[in-house]
DNA sequence: ATCATATGGTATGGTATGTTACCATATTTC
DNA sequence: GAAATATGGTAACATACCATACCATATGAT
């Protein structure tokens, strides 16, 4: 393990390729997807700029992914909704968050985290804080101490459900090789569907009746 | 690659003792987390059981997932949802398709599907059709030709809109590591508070207007 | 009973990979 | 300018693993 400071600026821009190359590469295919022969080999270097600065190749995965969480979650902060009615805001929330959830990198996140969960139980649960979770959470906030919604359900648990509700299809289409909604319009069109069973419900004529 | 038939009833039962095995490993630990000696070391026998009979390791895999398949998909066909109010019969519908999809097996096969969706493209999408679309399709069965229901999307959305609301979330957090509803009573909540949002929405008052 | 076949057990080839070690060179700091 | 340190490049080590081959034996078919 070599000091952390002293970096050479040659040195810093390689750890820079490193760590981004690395991002791409394990996005693309996992963590045993990737040999560290291979990152070495596109980046150029040595690979005691893995072992010295990550400690392995198990550091730098965490190391990279954790920086992508940080990165997923910045488009969501930035996800600003406005005082406007339910149903503009929604849809404004929807299609933005939608638009978010299917990026291709979004969606590679979103299958590391299934499919290394076992191996990094901590690096899993961040990543569904960082996506899912803030998210939620977001329209959680513009949902508390709004009037005008059904008594039940917890503004978490409202804002879970339509959240849930606009992208748990397309994501898992997508993550199965189906296509998922990828024209504007088919995405404007599943938002739509969504807003309407999420404020109305399924049932005609509902006048607050329970179930 | 030897002959199909001519099977030694000792010989039958140590292929089915090797597919059972590798079942378990492959749901436990994915692809490329097991290994073929480790899987004859479990059942004992020889490789050629493998190579023999599956053509190697990937084909083992297909088979193994293919019947995994078949198995998922049984208990889904025998939900049998009758002829009763659309409330209650969401109701028993929602509870036993939660408990499916809550199964150790069910999130391990869910997890497969999404982990080597990319090396196995058509298994991927047998897992998703004898799991998720088949239960889909049972309630959007059922949901046709149903009076009651507001216009708009069609039934298979529907029946999707309630599938994705009543088992994305729990499944999300099984499948990270959080705890999923496990008592009868947090799921029975849960389904209670996923047929009330699906048949009236989240709007209090709400008159049939639109967003 | 005899032959064909399936099976067990082991050995082997070849490849891929994570990790550590060593030495020469370039760069920064004093 | 000199010492300290970071970096590059290569090699070596130790595993692990898929796949195939070979031969002896047990089992089933004729």
């Amino acid at each position: 393990m070599q000091s952390v400071t002293h970096r050479t600026a040659h040195g810093a821009a390689r750890i820079q390729a490193l760590t981004d190359t690395a991002a791409e590469l394990f996005l693309e295919r996992g963590y045993e997807g990737v040999s560290i022969d291979e990152l070495i080999g596109r980046v150029g270097g040595s690979r005691r700029n893995v072992y010295g600065r990550f400690g392995g190749k198990q550091g730098l995965f965490i190391d990279v992914v954790t920086r992508l969480c940080d990165d997923q979650t910045q488009p969501l902060r930035d996800l600003d909704i406005g005082e406007g009615a339910i149903g503009p805001t929604l849809t404004i929330f929807g299609k933005r968050m939608l638009e978010i959830v299917l990026q291709p990198r979004t969606l590679a996140l979103h299958r590391l985290m299934i499919s290394e969960g076992q191996r990094f139980p901590d690096l899993a649960q961040s990543i569904l804080r960082s996506g899912h979770e803030t998210g939620t959470a977001i329209l959680a906030e513009w949902l508390r101490g709004r009037p005008g919604l059904r008594h039940g359900p917890s503004p978490e648990t409202r804002a879970e459900q339509f959240v849930l509700l606009l992208t748990a299809g397309p994501q898992l289409r997508a993550l199965t090789g189906h296509t998922a909604p990828v024209s504007p319009d088919e995405r404007a069109h599943h938002v739509r569907e969504t807003i309407s069973t999420f404020l109305h419900g399924a049932l005609r004529g509902d006048n607050n009746q329970h179930a």
